[in-house]
DNA sequence: CATTGTGAACTCATTCACAGCG
DNA sequence: CGCTGTGAATGAGTTCACAATG
C-alpha cells in the first residue's frame, strides 16, 4: 500500500458507492469490471474512480481492469467493513424500528445489538428482530458489555444532545443521527447526519431554479 | 438581490442547516444573531456563513448582526420553502411508514397525501395518518390529481428504479431515493439519496483511520 | 465600533493527458 | 493495444483580511 496522501471526503462517500455497484455487478455474473463501466454506473468520471483507489493502492491490471470481486475486498477493508460492527439504537419509534429491520444493514455487518427508549411503555417489550428495549438509563454499561462501537440516534429532537452526550460518556466514537438537530460533541467522536428535511430542501431549491446543480 | 454567480451546492445544504437553527434560536428567544454565533451553532466559518448568504443578497445590518425572523423568510424564499409540497410516497415498509409519520415534514410544509404499495395485502389499507394506501400501478393519474411534485422511494432495492421511472414518466422531476441502489434518470430529473450504509461505511472509515475528516 | 459584505489568497477536489505496463 | 496509475492543469469551494457602514 502507498502513502497516505490526504484522501478527500468525498472519495470515501465514492468508495461506497463503488462497493455497492460491485456487488450488483458480481450478482449479475461479471467478473471483471474497467474504470469507465464502474464510473458510468455511479456516474461519475472514469479518472475519478482511478484516482479514488489510487490513494489506498494498486488494484487493476492495465489494459484489462479490476477484479470485481477482489476489488470488493481492497474497499471491504478500506472502509473497515471486513468485519462486524455492533450499534445501539436510541429512540424505539417508527424511524428506530425501521432502521433495525433494514434488511441490507445486517448482512453487510451492521448488527443492531441494542434498543433503548425512556418511554416506560416501550422498555421491556420486544422488538420484531427480537430485541428486548432497554431503558436509555443502562445505555453506559450495555455498551460496555455488548462491545458497541457505533451509537443511533432516532429520538425526538429535543433528546437528541442528551442521548449524544451519554454516548460519548460511553466511549462510542461514532454517532448517526436522524434528528434535525445537530448536536454537539468532542473530536474524538464522529457524527453524520441523515435529515430528511435537508435533503427535501434541496430538491425544492433545485426544482426552484431548474437546474440540475 | 445580486448577480447570481454559481452558487455551490454544499452552500444550499447549509442554507438548510442555518434555518433549522434560526428555527431554535426563535424558540429561545433571540431576536438578532451574528454571523460569528450562527456559524458556531452549525459547525462552519462566519465566512462561509457571510458568504452563503452573500450569494442572494445582502440580509444583516452592520454593527449589528441578522434578524433572526427575517433571515428564516429569506431563507424560506431562497429555498422555495414558504409554501407547501405535495409528496408522494413508494414502499410502505417500516421506513416508508416511518417516513409519513414524521412530524417535522408536515409542519415544515412537506406533505405525504399519497402512499403507494405494489403488495394487493397492503393496497386499499389505511395508514395511521389516514392515507388510503393505492396500487403503484394508478401513480400516474394520482399524481396528476394530487399535484405531487415529489417523489419518495421507500421500496427495496429491486422496485427502486422501476418506481423511478414510473415518477420521471408521471412528470415527477424530484425523488428523494432511500434505497441503496443509484437510480438512473433523466437530466430533467433531480434526485436526492439517502443511503444509510454509506454512512455508515463513512463512520467505520474515521473510526478505523482514527481520525476525524 | 462591532459586524457585515466581498475581492483576493488559499486550500481542496476533479479532470486531463499521457506515460507505464500487462 | 487497451486500460490503469498519476503528475500536472484546471476548477471549485473555503477562509482571510479589510474596506464599507448602520
Amino acid at each position: 500500500m502507498k502513502k497516505t496522501t490526504k484522501v478527500p471526503k468525498a472519495t470515501i462517500t465514492r468508495l461506497s458507492i463503488y462497493y455497492r455497484q460491485l456487488e450488483l455487478l458480481e450478482f449479475d455474473g461479471y467478473r471483471m469490471v474497467s474504470s469507465e463501466k464502474l464510473a458510468w454506473l455511479c456516474q461519475v468520471n472514469p479518472a475519478q474512480v482511478r484516482k479514488d483507489l489510487g490513494y489506498f493502492g494498486e488494484f487493476g491490471v492495465r489494459g484489462v481492469g479490476y477484479d470485481v470481486i477482489d476489488l470488493q475486498g481492497q474497499i471491504k477493508k478500506i472502509l473497515a467493513v471486513n468485519r462486524d460492527w455492533n450499534l445501539a439504537v436510541t429512540g424505539i419509534g417508527n424511524l428506530g424500528s425501521a432502521f433495525m429491520e433494514r434488511q441490507n444493514l445486517s448482512w453487510r455487518g451492521f448488527k443492531c445489538v441494542a434498543a433503548f427508549d425512556n418511554d416506560p411503555r416501550k422498555i421491556g417489550q420486544t422488538t420484531p428482530s427480537g430485541l428486548k428495549i432497554k431503558d436509555i438509563k443502562d445505555l453506559d454499561w450495555v455498551v460496555d458489555e455488548l462491545d458497541i462501537e457505533i451509537g443511533v440516534i432516532a429520538t425526538p429532537p429535543s433528546a437528541a444532545q442528551g442521548v449524544a452526550d451519554l454516548f460519548v460518556d460511553s466511549r462510542v466514537n461514532a454517532i448517526l443521527n436522524f434528528s434535525p438537530t445537530r448536536i454537539q460533541v468532542p473530536d474524538c467522536c464522529m457524527v453524520e447526519n441523515i435529515d430528511f428535511t435537508v435533503r427535501l430542501d434541496i430538491l425544492t431549491y433545485k426544482l426552484n431554479h431548474e437546474i440540475g446543480i
